[in-house]
DNA sequence: CTTACGGCCTGGGTGC
DNA sequence: TGCACCCAGGCCGTAA
């Protein structure tokens, strides 16, 4: 379900109501997503939650102790397909799947829920959340163009698998990739490398477009996605190729077309987005001649 | 460096 | 009603 958007506005929520709480207890249901469930009950409570950020996916809580030399630790949670976090008071009824509870210190909780259980949560050292948080590539909407070009020259991998690739750009899932390529009417089976600087450029709008208006529509909900206040996303009604197989394009009315490409499904025009023939790239031309 | 594939886990939809 | 099958927004490890 989340993808940089939807992340986006979890975390906006979040940000509204953790900053300054106290984590003063964990309890745990289901953990086998979790590195160290242990961990949870030993670093967080009693801790303060300084700050909730975003990177990529991930949602990023750095924790603070009470006492000035306490070490600091951060909470890592990535939502994988299915992983839901919302804040509500202790006594609210408890969703089916719900497997981390964050007792907070104004008497609310926050709470983890992940059906698939897809999800990951990780307690790092500020070392190793960089570390970690450092493998990832480009955030989308603060790269610059040249910045943007630089991550596909070159690049013999399709479209699709360079957009999807977190250590090229952070944040884009299947549908903002299907979505930014039909804006820029680039097949998703066109090779980094192929492509020419002027759709580049279009890529790079199209991509920016996508994630701020979805953003501005507080994501797409599918099936799962809600907020932190358990609200649904309007950005599925904005969508013009996503799980729209056999419908009209929006642009020229062709039928829209499904296709497994670098593993995953794809929707894309096949008119407005040409189908590259025998692909090929410059190092695999100059091989052949 | 790249692709392809299976696996993690549960649920919803479809068709018989 | 049951059941088999396919599909799903993410990502990792393995093999080729």
């Amino acid at each position: 379900m989340p993808e940089l958007p939807e992340v986006e506005t979890v975390v906006r929520g979040l940000q509204r109501v953790l900053p300054g709480r106290r984590i003063v207890e964990v309890r745990l249901g289901k953990t086998d997503f979790i590195e160290d469930p242990a961990a949870l009950g030993q670093h967080l409570p009693g801790r303060q939650i300084a700050s909730v950020r975003r990177t990529g996916k991930f949602i990023v809580l750095d924790l603070v102790g009470m006492n000035r030399d306490a070490q600091q630790f951060t909470l890592l949670i990535h939502l994988g397909m299915t992983g839901q976090i919302v804040t509500c008071a202790a006594a609210a009824p408890i969703a089916p799947h719900t497997h981390v509870f964050f007792a907070l210190d104004d008497g609310r909780e926050m709470r983890y829920t992940d059906i698939r259980r897809f999800g990951q949560m990780r307690i790092l050292t500020v070392e190793t959340r960089d570390a970690e948080l450092g493998k990832l590539g480009l955030d989308p909407l603060e790269a610059t163009e040249d910045e943007f070009v630089a991550k596909f020259l070159g690049r013999r991998a399709r479209l699709k698998a360079l957009l999807l690739d977190q250590r090229v750009l952070r944040g884009m899932g299947n549908i903002y990739t299907d979505e930014s390529l039909f804006r820029a009417r680039i097949h998703p089976k066109r090779l980094g490398a192929n492509l020419s600087s002027d759709e580049l450029h279009k890529l790079h709008r199209a991509v920016r477009e996508v994630l701020t208006e979805a953003i501005r529509l507080r994501g797409s909900s599918i099936s799962d996605y809600v907020d932190a206040d358990g609200q649904r996303g309007e950005f599925q009604l904005r969508h013009r190729v996503y799980q729209r197989e056999g419908k009209k394009c929006l642009r020229c009315g062709a039928a829209i077309q499904r296709a497994i490409v670098a593993g995953r499904s794809s929707y894309f025009c096949p008119k407005c987005q040409r189908e590259p023939r025998a692909q090929s790239s410059r190092r695999a031309k100059r091989k052949r001649a």
